[in-house]
RNA sequence: GGGCCGUUAGCUCAAUCGGCAGAGCAACUGACUCUUAAUCAGUAGGCUACAGGUUCAAUUCCUGUACGGCCCA
């Protein structure tokens, strides 16, 4: 049913091979690409003609218009689009010929020719040479309204990728704010480093793991839910400042804000306190939104957003008292979980970091430009330090806008006896059924007890930053290929592989 | 996990109260040597997501399933 079109070009393929011409070619030599051709021609007058010059560029053809004994076309490669011509009379019946009858929209070409304008003023190749360099069995998208299944779009990123130009965009500034982050932290002196995404205890973060099996050793493993440990390990082992930006897992719900998989960076600094990393943390944010808009102020769903230092910061318990008037610290559970019914956020588990956890669902919402959430309580900050001025709450923030949080941070806890405390109560909660809660990592103890200098850490979640930097409303727009669930196009496949074989 | 909405030609979308399944673009044939959403004439393309039910008659009403979107947890 799908394959009509399909079919034709599949017999087209037969027709170009019967004439001697080959539809895959393994090599065109380019010599321009749009972008070098509109740099090098774009000031001509309209109507100029350099016969001249030399063009020789490749791309996939978005679109023809026939003339009779002539057509325009248009080229797109990756830096833009240029118009090609083509005329009877200069390139002979022969190739003209083909270029009617096998070259179609979608297919990629290669051309040779020489610049000129139209009488319109529209940059174009005068083509005297053409070669098919692939082509293309489906039909691409319409080519006005674009593609808007977002069922496709998703599946199928490749097509989006062709036919909506927003969405190139918004990749091409998705890859491009990870080089400025990676720029930013080289800059100051962070080295890039890897460490494992198959992790045999769980660490660095409280969420449910993707559980894999290891053949050789016959034994589970966890997909990471964060690099936290592994780094600090570096750490102890002389590292003096480094940064990993990869992927993280955690096998949870999905929704605009949430992927299971997704991309963050941690980094660690030695002889640095969360202060340190505020101020770093603010000047990192501006740093990228300035370089990609030149400004610090953005505008985002609706609201204008304005990451230019310093930032705001309140405490924990302050803004929580200020919104719900419960003091975190001082109130006792029955009072926190009074409030949490009036606001109907009762949560299961009702031991206190859970009631800390759900007051802070109910206030987050509040925050708007980017604000630092400060000193969280002990209880749900196992790997904090704790304050210096109050041992009840942790020399931790929160980098939060318009309610999400962009990443989360602390002076390492690095006093081995407090990690082990620490992490036997995340296991006592853990054994009453909190899946969530961290496992012992004896050897990161033990890593701990060689010694971790004075440190500040910090995870940003890159995926949130750059849903901010191209206003996208869903964390699935910036990945190019999200999580979908399998499978609707199997039977598809499964008739077309059958139609293909019997074809032969 | 819950609620609401959606799924019709390759793509973007129509179809009145339940009464023959429609358009534009893409494809194909033809005309056209400066067009750019080119234009003009014609052709073909559908198990209306899937499985049931009600009815003389279902794209339309009902039930279930799959996938997707939005909101909530």
């Amino acid at each position: 049913m799908s394959s009509t079109i399909r079919d034709q070009k599949i017999k087209e393929l037969d027709e170009i091979r019967k004439k001697g011409l080959e539809p895959y070619p393994h090599k065109f030599e380019r010599t321009q690409t749009t972008q070098d051709i509109l740099k090098a021609y774009g000031e001509m007058e309209a109507g100029e003609v350099r016969e001249d010059e030399k063009v020789k560029t490749a791309g996939r053809v978005m679109a023809i218009r026939n003339h009779g004994k002539s057509a325009f076309f248009e080229l797109k490669d990756f830096y833009g689009t240029v118009q090609g011509y083509i005329r009877k009379s200069e390139v002979g019946q022969d190739t003209f010929d083909f270029f009617k009858e096998h070259v179609s929209t979608g297919d990629f070409i290669g051309i040779d020719g020489f610049p000129f304008k139209s009488k319109t003023g529209e940059l174009s190749v005068y083509t005297k040479g053409i070669q098919l360099l692939t082509k293309t069995l489906r039909p691409m998208p319409e080519k006005w309204h674009g593609l808007k299944d977002k069922e496709v779009i998703y599946r199928q990123r490749y097509v989006d990728l062709i036919a909506n130009k927003e969405s190139m965009q918004r990749f091409k500034t998705r890859f491009e704010v990870i080089r400025l982050i990676r720029e930013f932290m080289h800059d100051n002196k962070f080295v890039e480093v890897e460490t494992p995404m198959l992790h045999y205890t769980l660490g660095g973060a409280s969420a449910r793991p993707f559980i894999t099996h290891m053949n050789t050793y016959d034994v589970d493993m966890y997909m990471r839910i964060a690099p936290e440990l592994y780094l600090k390990r570096l750490i102890v082992g002389g590292f003096d400042r480094v940064f990993e930006i990869n992927k993280n897992f955690r096998n949870e719900g999905v929704s605009y804000k949430h992927s299971p998989e997704f991309t963050m960076m941690e980094f660690y600094q030695a002889y640095a306190d969360y202060n340190d990393l505020m101020k770093l943390t603010e000047e990192l944010f501006g740093f990228v939104v300035k370089e990609l808009f030149g400004d610090y102020e953005i505008e985002y769903q609706g609201h204008k957003i304005n990451f230019k230092p310093p930032w705001n910061k309140v405490t924990m318990q302050g803004f929580i008292k200020e919104h719900l008037g419960v003091d975190i610290l001082n109130d006792s559970d029955e009072t926190l979980l009074e409030t949490l019914k009036e606001h109907h956020n009762e949560p299961e588990i009702k031991d206190r970091s859970h009631l800390i956890d759900g007051l802070w669902d109910l206030v987050e919402d509040h925050i708007v430009q980017p604000t630092f959430v400060m000193n969280h309580p002990v209880e749900i900050s196992p790997l904090a330090k704790k304050h210096r001025d109050d041992p009840r709450v942790t020399e931790r923030f929160e980098p939060i806008i318009l309610g999400r949080e962009m990443g989360n941070a602390f002076t390492e806890l690095n006093d081995p006896i407090d990690q082990r405390e620490r992490f036997e109560k995340q296991v006592a909660m853990r054994d009453s059924g909190d899946e969530e809660a961290q496992m012992m990592d004896h050897d990161f103890i033990r890593a701990l007890e060689y010694g971790l200098p004075p440190t500040g850490g910090e995870g940003i979640g890159i995926d949130r930053f750059v849903m901010f930097l191209t206003n996208s409303a869903s964390i699935r727009d910036v990945i190019p290929f999200p999580m979908v669930k399998p499978g609707s196009l199997e039977e598809e496949y499964s008739e077309e592989t059958e139609q293909d074989e019997e074809a032969k």
